[in-house]
DNA sequence: GGCCAGGACACCA
DNA sequence: TGGTGTCATGGC
């Protein structure tokens, strides 16, 4: 019987948290610089975070252009509708109810906190934020770390499917390790640069993308040459 | 018609 | 603390 998971990375490399830096150069010389995160502003990329949590972006590009269609892409516009109304502009998106609430609960913080003005957030530390955002209902940590990184420029690497996916086959830890491992695990090993750790995992995305979701597709994967 | 896609949370043992 | 069910749409 064909087995449905994808062949790409079936090999055990025990790759060592030093080599993740030749991963990257390895990556960035077949796709070169990636522009991450698709979005016009910083908040639109906070929407984003929200909307694509455990969905395909496809579906949350047609979220965002209702939402833009409604002229609601703006702290003093999300803040003011009603859950009910955002749910259905945001329906495209799946758990529109779940994601209705959590961009509630969102919007909630940025006015407790910053009065929804994003640069007075920014001035707070990377980790005192990324406390502050993990306390808000619905920011799980892949969550945050998207916001801190690709919202407010802040060095907090994201650990997301894909990464666990494509990096567990070449053994640098089990699928099932904590977030907080894996983070560890890259945080440790990549200099402290907020590009890097930005198009680090845009070069993740991409990759997985174009070579680890179906099993045909996982040939010719620049990760196979390199291992 | 079934599977899958850039999570997070509540509940329970 | 870890496992499991739930939330939901739309493309293939």
């Amino acid at each position: 019987m064909r087995s449905s998971k994808p062949i790409l990375c079936q090999k055990r490399s025990k790759l060592k948290p030093a080599q993740l830096a030749g991963v990257y150069a390895a990556l960035r010389k077949v796709f070169g610089h990636q522009n991450w995160w698709p979005g016009e502003t910083p908040f639109e990329v906070m929407v984003g975070a929200i909307l694509t949590q455990n969905t395909a972006w496809t579906h949350v590009e047609k979220a965002i252009l209702n939402l833009r269609k409604a002229k609601m892409l703006s702290f003093a516009a999300l803040r003011s509708i009603s859950q009910k109304e955002l749910a259905q502009l945001i329906r495209p998106a799946g758990y529109f109810n779940v994601k209705a609430d959590r961009l509630r609960c969102f919007m909630e913080f940025l006015d407790r906190e910053c009065c929804g003005d994003l640069t007075l957030l920014k001035r707070a530390g990377m980790p005192v934020l990324r406390k502050k955002l993990l306390a808000v209902k619905g920011i799980g940590p892949e969550t945050a770390d998207s916001i801190l990184l690709y919202a407010l420029r802040k060095r907090s690497f994201v650990i997301d499917t894909y990464t666990r996916r494509i990096f567990s086959r070449h053994g640098l830890a089990p699928e099932q390790a904590s977030y907080e491992t894996w983070r560890e695990i890259f945080t440790q090993a990549l200099p402290p640069d907020l590009d890097l750790f930005n198009d680090y995992h845009a070069q993740i995305a991409r990759t997985a993308k174009a070579y680890c979701r179906k099993v045909p597709q996982c040939e010719g994967c620049p990760l196979n040459r390199y291992f």
